[in-house]
DNA sequence: ACCTGAACACCGTTCAAGT
DNA sequence: ACCTGAACACCGTTCAAGT
């Protein structure tokens, strides 16, 4: 599906004008300085001086263009480095790298839960996460259970995050939320409004690490 | 932003054929019948037997509409019951209730993730989550965090299953991770060379419930 | 082998006019 | 007040032809 490489370049035939290489680095350009709802085929063929279809020779369609994209952020950010030896510690720190991955590119979002694997330069930290939970006396099983509850949790940080953003963006009206805030009837929902003047900073704050940490020492109580 | 709603019938001018409700209703039909994706505007009007701009005075735009979509649904299946009253207990299955509704309806993962709240059907719920978690012993902040980082695990885990199986869905090729997995280098990766043929039916299971007492588990065990 | 032009089959939404 | 028709400004992708 991905990293095919193009098919190896035979003499016969005309040459190429514009690469795969260039059709990514021209679309991360777009995404990044705009955002991708601004990415279209057409948009991206005119970048590169082309026409749409020229872009169909060197990427199969859109989606395989966004995967291209995603594989290509994690090859950048996601190198292998030094982790805590401690394992609980391994754990937290490999997930934490993933995350910090995720964030620098939330314009992924649509990509990134296609499947629970997002790109093979990621597989490194998702080793190191597994073998710090089994060397935390978990058996493989509750290990890549572990994991499992670690990525939704990971990626639903990210998305709630970004799509509420996003949809913050351009929108100063007042978000659902806070309308229903405004009016809570504190008989009904007394915790709820009780908080309701002090939601806001503190659903801003990350509290990203802390939840993790809880997860963490979940998934390790039972055992 | 919603169900403020459509202005007092006025006795004046020509008296409407279709209404909010029908529009919704076969919107509903729709969606549950074909998926999101064929949700169209144009689509609609020709279903409720009308143009795609006499929707336009019923809806303010299609982001509405499907607002609208996931208020509809959470009043129908998120019925305030009996919950456990050992607060931890409560804090599971209100949050499994919120899962639950939210699981009946996985066309919604593109709406759900908007703002921190789906809908004020889920107010209920979320008033139980945070007072079980508060009478566990949390302050009220940690609690409303304790909130967020299930909702976080909550809203993950379902945008990842169902972004996966719509990709599964009338596409037979192996996915991306199968083929990483089916020539993983077992030195490089031992953990997960170890496990990759098991991958599969591991990841299968529905362990929702099981990441959600060991996240509660870990939010207590601090206090 | 690689690229182009024209076309297909769509979108959501605005505008101006009708009843 | 409610609805219609036509149009605007787009999409992703296929097909047939060119070099």
């Amino acid at each position: 599906m991905q990293q095919p490489s193009p098919a190896p370049r035979k003499a016969t035939g005309r040459p190429p004008r514009i690469s795969r290489e260039e059709v990514v680095d021209t679309a991360r350009r777009i995404v990044t300085e705009e955002g991708v709802e601004r990415l279209t085929m057409r948009r991206l063929a005119s970048e590169v001086g082309s026409t749409p279809m020229a872009l169909y020779h060197h990427v199969r369609n859109k989606e395989e263009l966004l995967v291209l994209l995603l594989d290509d952020h994690a090859a950048r950010t996601l190198r292998p480095t030094e982790l805590p030896s401690e394992p609980r510690e391994r754990v937290v720190a490999a997930a934490a790298a993933i995350h910090e991955a995720l964030c620098a590119c939330p314009w992924i979002v649509e990509v990134l839960t296609a499947d629970d694997l997002m790109s093979t330069h990621a597989l490194w930290f998702v080793e190191q996460l597994v073998d710090g939970l089994v060397d935390c006396g978990l058996s493989l099983e509750r290990a890549v259970q572990g994991y499992r509850a670690i990525w939704y949790y990971t990626a639903g940080e990210i998305v709630v995050r970004t799509t509420a953003a996003r949809r913050r963006a351009g929108n100063d009206r007042p978000t659902y939320r806070e309308q229903v805030f405004a009016g809570l009837d504190a008989d009904e929902y007394p915790r709820l409004a009780q908080v309701a003047d002090r939601w806001e900073p503190l659903t801003a704050q990350d509290t990203y690490r802390d939840g993790l940490r809880a997860l963490v020492a979940g998934l390790l109580a039972a055992h």
